[in-house]
DNA sequence: CATTAGCCCTGAGAGC
DNA sequence: TGCTCTCAGGGCTAAT
């Protein structure tokens, strides 16, 4: 969201125009003509929403899901397309080929053509009245933004009490805390020192003491990292954010946890699957 | 009500 | 080289 904000900001939109009927569901009716001629007067973020204010009263609310990415290029910016695809880096403004899975290109009147790119298609996109983004149906229900100072241990700790589920799956649940992904919860889980498994109601005294600064720690050291690039995310303007190379568990199953360099009779990280994702944790650290 | 399985998609990588 | 299989930053909806 921040990297579209450092194009779009106080920018007017040119054209804009869809390249199919929707993603995970069908582009509001509408939806180019009312981004076609619009300023963008700002963004916010909720949970995993990006919320970007344009003329007229209206937020266009949109979710990147699993494999989207808005790639700004032309009028001086980056590329973010990577592979054979790279050739258009030098292309600008609308009339540029759209890269594969484009689904959505704005352009601004200074040429910077921004698009949103998702192969699976899992993201989506609406409009809403900015007076009433949260009322949206997506926003809804949403829990506590976990880098909010109302995000405290009791806060956490009421939300999780009585609650059968393990931890893994309360934290990926949005109505409980915004905003926590497969990554970060595992990240932030090992930094706890609390095991995924673990019944989300027992989760209380001092693992919600240690679990909430974990949470708020590493979703600020990843930001600041620029994110985490795994396969085909990149920002909008084309860098790759870094976090990945800062992972103690996820994706490291079988090595040793920075904690425990490979003692004997360690493991290292172990996967198992919980609700439904891999989960990845250091079974000597995490109880 | 709380919790879980299925499903929406494409692409990358592993194994054969 | 090419095929098939499995898995992937999410979250809605129906079933249990």
């Amino acid at each position: 969201m921040r990297g579209l904000a450092a194009v779009m900001q106080g920018r007017r939109i040119q054209y804009a125009e869809t390249l199919r009927e929707g993603l995970r569901w069908p582009f509001p009716a509408g939806l180019a003509a009312r981004l076609t001629g619009a300023q963008v007067l700002g963004f916010r973020r909720r949970a995993k929403f990006m919320l970007m204010r344009i003329e007229g009263g209206t937020s266009v609310l949109i979710h990147l899901g699993m494999s989207g990415r808005m790639v700004a290029r032309g009028a001086g910016h980056i590329a973010a397309s990577q592979g054979p695809q790279g050739a258009v880096s030098d292309a600008r403004g609308h009339n540029a080929p759209p890269e594969r899975h484009e689904h959505l290109v704005m352009t601004l009147e200074d040429g910077t053509r921004i698009g949103f790119v998702d192969p699976r298609r899992f993201g989506c996109v609406d409009l809403v009245p900015t007076a009433a983004e949260d009322a949206h149906r997506l926003l809804a229900g949403i829990g506590p933004e976990p880098l909010e100072d109302a995000f405290t241990p009791a806060v956490l700790g009421a939300a999780l009490a009585g609650r059968q589920t393990p931890i893994k799956a309360a934290l990926l649940d949005q109505k409980i805390v915004a905003g926590l992904g497969n990554i970060y919860v595992a990240e932030a889980l090992y930094r706890a020192g609390i095991s995924p498994q673990r019944l989300a109601g027992s989760v209380a005294g001092a693992r919600v003491l240690r679990l909430v600064p974990a949470i708020k720690a590493v979703l600020t050291e990843s930001i600041e990292a620029g994110g985490s690039s795994l396969r085909d995310y990149v920002r909008a303007d084309g860098e790759i954010g870094i976090f990945q190379e800062n992972f103690a568990v996820y994706g490291r199953a079988g090595k040793p946890c920075p904690e425990c360099p490979g003692l004997p009779g360690c493991g290292g990280v172990a996967q198992i699957v919980l609700a439904g994702r891999s989960s990845f944790y250091c079974p000597k650290r995490q109880r």
